[in-house]
RNA sequence: GCGCCUCUAGCUCAAUGGCAGAGCAACGGACUCUUAAUCCGCAGGUUCUGGGUUCGAAUCCCAGGGGGCGCACCA
């Protein structure tokens, strides 16, 4: 692939900066002081640090307190060195901890030795901890005065500008602890995504669901459709997939018996990259027996309200140039409704593939060879109609033909009692009345099963073990599933999907 | 996979064919109420890599690499 007949032995590949003389001399430095805490008795690198309080703990504590006010109360505190202003004889340091920051006053008169030492030689970066008397300072700043500092441990790097921060991409992605440290904004895109899981994992314990896990690594993909990565397992000698849902394998734990079932899912999908797509990506798949898919908008509707209000309290949030409100409920309008509104004219999955290819045409949609009738409807639902979305709806009613594992409606077999959550042009969710017989999931698999004989690689073959499962008896149930991804890019108001994933695929760094 | 854009000091950015610069960070100094502290001084470069054009290339051309965006595939 690389053309590299060089003659020379290219040993241009310095990695990374280990040549670059300027961050040398930096660290040098940083070393320096390092070794001179230690020649004066001070470890650099102690075990373990007892704090007794926390910023947020403290500002919420005192709020309020006016300028010049000693409180009495004792503190030790400890954190990352944010900033540094010096005075000569006084000394204002910045300490970011997890919940916030707090301003360290520090008079050379009264520090100890050891804390004359350390702040001597504090570098931006560096973990500090700190005692001292909780005060406000002159200025009305609630500051702790520090008379004791240790070195926790030392920034050996230095980091990006205190004011600007990370703006490369491709180093916040690759580094992203250094992002993380240097960018409030990115902290506080992912203290969102914990959040809204937590509180989403909350609910379902909530409401009975057992958390669950259910295996990575497969023999055999299934429960979506798409291309799956794949791997050798040694010791069977077998080649397996990365999952890319795990539904078939949460359908199973309901046949035996655990009738409310979830599972916060890293799948897999050997796709393309984009804006909106990873690689790797998480849902929440859930299942319930005896529900339908009522039940499962219902469970939809109230994890993602849950969610935007315990990561942050609003319902209002703006993506691209919509502002969207996710206050409910949301309308469940069946998708054949509002595709005949929007196109002016009924389809269905049972009409004349040839007049479906038409209006597809009519409406840009580039009909291909292997489409059925019921993804023509589909797509034109997929590529016309969930573009145009705004404020959230379920869409109700897909066609068979594209929802393999779901149950037909009751007066159609062409259609399935499935539903889709749109929110601003994109689906957020997916769910729909688990199909249970088990000879129809059977047929649905050999359909599926000719589709990959005839080159579809987003096809899977017939799962035996599924089925196997289904003739033990699958009650009626309701299963769901939410892209988690996509949730904490509406909740954060990031426009790419690699905003919202701690450790984002890359090509791997260097040559 | 295809197209467009981008890569300069640790970080953020200038320099459009004519001596590679600034701010922050660092280093030396002054300063007991700052909070993007201020002031004085000093240092810091494989301009992503390799070729080419030119008297002269960060700048123009070719090839390669990383990243971004759009399209395609998908959720």
């Amino acid at each position: 692939m690389t053309d590299d007949h060089a003659d020379t032995t290219s040993a241009a590949q310095a990695p990374d900066e280990a040549a670059a003389p300027t961050l040398d001399a930096l660290m040098g430095e940083r070393r320096k002081k390092r070794g001179a805490l230690a020649d004066a008795g001070i470890d650099p690198y102690p075990s373990r640090f007892d704090r007794t309080a926390v910023a947020a703990d403290l500002h919420s504590r005192h709020e309020g307190l006016e300028p010049d006010v000693r409180t009495g109360e004792q503190a030790r505190m400890a954190g990352r060195v944010t900033a540094v202003r010096r005075h000569g004889k006084l000394s204002f340091v910045t300490l970011s901890d997890v919940s916030g920051s707090i301003q360290l006053l520090l008079q050379q008169a009264s520090l100890t030795d050891q804390a004359a030492a350390v702040l001597d030689s504090i570098d931006l970066g560096d973990w500090i901890g700190a005692e001292g008397e909780v005060i406000t300072s002159r200025r009305g700043e609630l500051s702790l005065e520090a008379t004791e500092l240790w070195l926790l441990s030392k920034a050996l790097r230095p980091l990006p500008d205190k004011w600007h921060g990370l703006t490369e991409t491709d180093t916040r992605y690759r580094q992203r602890e250094v992002d993380l440290l240097a960018n409030p904004d990115s902290r506080r895109v992912f203290e969102i995504r914990f959040a809204a899981i937590r509180a989403m994992r909350r609910l379902m314990e909530h409401r009975g669901f057992v958390e669950v896990e259910t295996p990575i690594l497969q023999p055999q993909a299934g429960g979506a459709i798409a291309r799956p990565f794949f791997t050798h397992a040694n010791a069977l000698d077998i080649e397996l997939s990365l999952r890319i849902a795990p539904e078939l394998y949460l359908k199973r734990l309901v046949v035996g018996g655990f009738e409310r079932v979830f599972e916060i899912a890293r799948n897999f999908r050997n796709e393309g990259i984009s804006t909106r797509h990873s690689p790797e990506f998480t849902a929440l798949e859930s299942y319930q027996a005896f529900g339908d898919l009522t039940d499962g908008m219902d469970l939809t509707e109230a994890l993602v309200m849950a969610a935007a209000e315990a990561a942050t309290g609003r319902t209002t949030f703006v993506t691209g140039d919509r502002e969207i409100d996710l206050a409910g409920p949301w309308p469940r309008r069946p998708l054949l409704d509002a595709l005949e509104e929007r196109l002016g004219r009924r389809v269905h999955p049972t009409d004349d593939r040839e007049e479906l290819a038409r209006v597809c045409r009519a409406h840009g949609v580039e009909p291909l060879d292997e489409w059925g009738p019921g993804k023509l409807v589909f797509e034109l639902y997929d590529q016309v109609l969930l573009p145009e979305t705004t404020e959230p709806v379920f869409l109700v009613g897909y066609p068979v033909e594209v929802s393999p594992l779901a149950r037909h409606t009751a007066d159609d077999p062409t259609m399935a009692d499935r539903f889709e959550l749109c929110i601003a042009g994109k689906e957020f969710a997916n769910g729909y009345s688990e199909l249970n017989v088990p000879e129809e999931q059977a047929e649905r698999f050999e359909f599926s099963a000719a589709a990959k004989a005839g080159g579809d690689a987003e096809a899977h073959p017939a799962d035996q073990a599924f089925v196997r499962a289904l003739e033990y008896g699958l009650p009626p149930t309701a299963g769901i599933g939410i892209g988690i991804d996509r949730l904490v890019m509406l909740l954060s108001e990031v426009e790419a999907i690699r905003d919202v994933i701690l450790f984002p695929m890359l090509r791997p760094e260097a040559g």
